[in-house]
DNA sequence: TTGCAATATATAAACAACTTATATATTAAA
DNA sequence: TTTAATATATAAGTTGTTTATATATTGCAA
């Protein structure tokens, strides 16, 4: 299992990306979908989640929807045009994180000064 | 340049795995280091760096060795025993969130329900 | 010779973020 | 009937980071 203060600063761009690709979710759904790509290595917490998604949505990212399913109402958290500019935005930036993540975890002994 | 809200959580690993391969580090020597593998896309803070550091030293992952070199003080960081163990442990964790990541990445539309 | 940049470490106040615990409510299965 | 799964949400407490600040030396340029 990975810890969760690995996963800190990138939950806002994962909840983004997962909402560009698989159009809008709710908060349950995003939790399941991440345990579902990462094989259970990941998990996400309603108390991190549910902040990060009244966050995106005050500061105009996302856009809310209620359903009545079951009579259970789920709230669909969905992307908006500038949600859609800052998800691109985001995402190349996770990229050059991977990078430099990578770059680090792959310095062996002695070829630093080779 | 990577926002340092991603790098939070992965800073005590990144730390952690330097002291590994290249040995005693004092905090400036650190940063410029992850600047220099990173291509400076990647740069700490020391007012982050130092209470990580102050941390893993309290917890015996680290011990210190003060140093006078032209008149300045340089502080040593090195791992100890329990440092090699924890490191080890963490750079699993890392690998694991590295994969985790690029998979919530890669995720293209569509793909999920194929 | 004055001032700036680089070197080098450190702390404190303020702020941001997450964890843990808790509350509510429905449906299905045991 | 009670447990598990579904579904959202908030608040207190904790942790951790940013920003600002302090100190001190060396080397270079004006």
């Amino acid at each position: 299992m990975i810890p969760t203060d690995l996963i800190k600063g990138s939950l806002k761009t994962i909840v983004l990306k997962l909402l560009k690709e698989e159009g809008p979710m709710h908060g349950y759904a995003i939790t399941h979908k991440v345990e579902e790509l990462t094989e259970g290595k990941m998990k996400l917490t309603y108390g991190a989640l549910y902040p990060v998604l009244h966050k995106l949505e005050k500061d105009g990212s996302l856009v809310t929807a209620s359903e009545n399913f079951n009579n259970r109402i789920r709230i669909y958290y969905s992307l908006t045009p500038k949600g859609h500019t800052v998800v691109a935005e985001r995402i190349k930036e996770l990229n050059e994180f991977i990078e430099s993540l990578q770059r680090i975890v792959d310095t062996k002994p002695g070829l630093s000064h080779a």
